[in-house]
DNA sequence: ACCTTTCATGTAACCGCTTGTGTCCGGGGT
DNA sequence: ACCCCGGACACAAGCGGTTACATGAAAGGT
């Protein structure tokens, strides 16, 4: 019914071969041979089939995404950038959830992802996930967005850094008494929160603070965490005059206790955020900006290259993308 | 390389076939001999070919998303409910944006779809979207969101209920001096705009009250675009006591300019918006709530039913999903 | 007992493209 | 003139399933 590629050849009078190399672009195909099949086929309206094209050749064109959350802000933006590279590349996006902590369970990802796909995007699962590891476990080129694995490419920010960018502003503001709104208790799941964890630490200990261990809640990346993450921190005896959210819809909870209690971020006490959510400018919020969009794009880029330049086993490069501090009135100098 | 349906089907002592109704769950095959197959299949770790699959078969599995954009929380909430119906359905989901008026060029996507979905879903793209009636052109089982057009099957809300709840809501308050901010100006290229300010003009002409045209603003959809409307509302002669924008993001960028110039959402001016976001609860938006995830979810799942009932030319309905009013502080009685 | 069904399974022809292997031809080298 | 080489193209064997049709045996009807 539809058109095949056997049609531009009859029409043509050439081989399916021909055309098959002379629409791919191939060499060895006369330059004006190649100008009429081109011709032909468009006039015909051909495409061709993908699926026999994939069964024939061994290469599916496509590139899976693998997500906790799409309808969180960090995610959907990582997505739309790996959308926007794999779309001019030519590639089948993929789009695939998985379960998650907190969430609903969903068929495991790796069986959906053999012979379907030829790479693998993964965006911001903690490192000892299952899924992770059954995905990592097919040997299909992968590229990692928002964590590291050893021996695994990956983009992400330097999380040590932002941690301590954002920990040293507060400093700079004359800050002492610092809390910390973490993702969640213990050992942390996400290579993120540890490392921007770590770099308050640094900070901290660069500038000689002590570390109180009660000025430190788990918000788990939500707004709602935030809140309520902020209204502990609020209510103790001694409560901080600044705080880290280690995101910025944390910090936006955080913002929302605050009011609650009367508070004012900038006046009563800083607040600092990180990703630059596009709320943030919106409410004021000083944060630690992450190109998250680039996060999925030069991850995506990463691994059309890899796949484009096949065989020739890519080096694990872990890339690292700048940060920038943008300071916005919910921080301001310590006033005692 | 990889193990086929022809080991499997040595392995069990039967023919490639038997496999093939076997494991697709055919009828016609001994519950034994399926069993058995389907042990040996899991023991040998077989997975089969989809490409092969979708090559003999004519059906790919799979369903495309088109839309506008990715990254914003309407389109990235519709798509997570989506995706959870197609992940449990056993499709595949594609992703593909498309351009905007605001937009990047991207490769038009009806060529895209041919003979690689079964379906295709679209998001919230203009009636008149030359791209979108390239898609229609396919000819291929289709579902739109968030917009309607005679003769194709859609899931949206009663927008013109939804403006009209918005603005009676105003009203009921007191309000008399109303403004609107929607979408874009003239001829609104979507139909949720037209219809909401539709309902904005019913509300307003059953309680007698006059639309003053210079209490008209547009915000794009957008946050920026809500605060520039609100802003020209406000730096009138004679600003309105209430406005209702059209989408929640729209009147987020209305609080911003209010406190820009001082005055307080349900204080000194009633707000009310359309969405439901994520944040509306946060800023205290008194909203017209719409099921944004239930959007995806319905569509995919009327989607995927028809084509499993596939040639029983499903009638093309146009489901419409309730709303719901939500009032928070944002807005207030009327003072003089 | 004989014929018709029914059910489980095998046979084999595709599905539409890719690609290794040939074939043919013109041109350059000697 | 003869041979070799490379370019342009044709041939045909897959790629790994699906499915219409054929087959045979067991079951059921009269």
């Amino acid at each position: 019914m539809a058109i095949t590629i056997k049609d531009v050849a009859d029409a043509a009078g050439v081989s399916t071969a021909t055309v098959s190399r002379a629409l791919r672009g191939l060499p060895n195909v006369d330059s004006l041979t190649r100008e009429r099949i081109q011709k032909i086929a468009t006039d015909l309206d051909y495409v061709i089939s993908p699926s026999a094209s994939r069964l024939a050749s061994g290469r599916t064109g496509s590139i899976a995404v693998i997500t906790p959350y799409i309808a969180r802000w960090f995610f959907s933006t990582v997505l739309s950038g790996v959308e926007s590279v794999l779309q001019n590349a030519g590639m089948d996006l993929l789009l695939m959830s998985v379960s998650t902590p907190d969430g609903q369970h969903r068929l495991p990802p790796a069986p959906r992802l053999r012979r379907r796909v030829d790479g693998v995007l993964v965006i911001a699962l903690p490192p000892q996930d299952a899924q992770l590891h059954e995905v990592l476990g097919l040997h299909m080129p992968t590229s990692l967005i928002g964590l590291t694995m050893p021996d695994v490419p990956s983009v992400t920010i330097d999380d040590v850094l932002a941690g301590q960018i954002a920990t040293q502003h507060l400093i700079n503001l004359g800050h002492e008494r610092i809390g910390v709104i973490n993702g969640a208790p213990i050992i942390s799941p996400y290579t993120a929160e540890n490392d921007r964890f770590r770099g308050f630490g640094m900070a901290m200990k660069d500038a000689g603070l002590p570390i109180d261990p009660m000025l430190e809640a788990y918000g788990y990346f939500t707004i709602a965490g935030g809140e309520q993450a902020m209204t502990a921190l609020l209510t103790q005896k001694n409560p901080p005059s600044a705080v880290f959210a280690m995101s910025d819809e944390m910090a936006f909870g955080a913002m929302k206790a605050m009011r609650s209690h009367g508070l004012q971020p900038g006046k009563d006490i800083s607040l600092i955020g990180i990703d630059g959510h596009d709320m943030s400018e919106f409410l004021d919020l000083t944060t630690v900006v992450q190109p998250v969009q680039d996060l999925g794009r030069i991850a995506a880029e990463a691994l059309v290259l890899q796949l484009r330049t096949s065989g020739g086993e890519v080096a694990a490069d872990s890339i690292r993308l700048p940060t920038q501090l943008i300071v916005r009135g919910s921080t301001a100098p310590f006033k005692a």
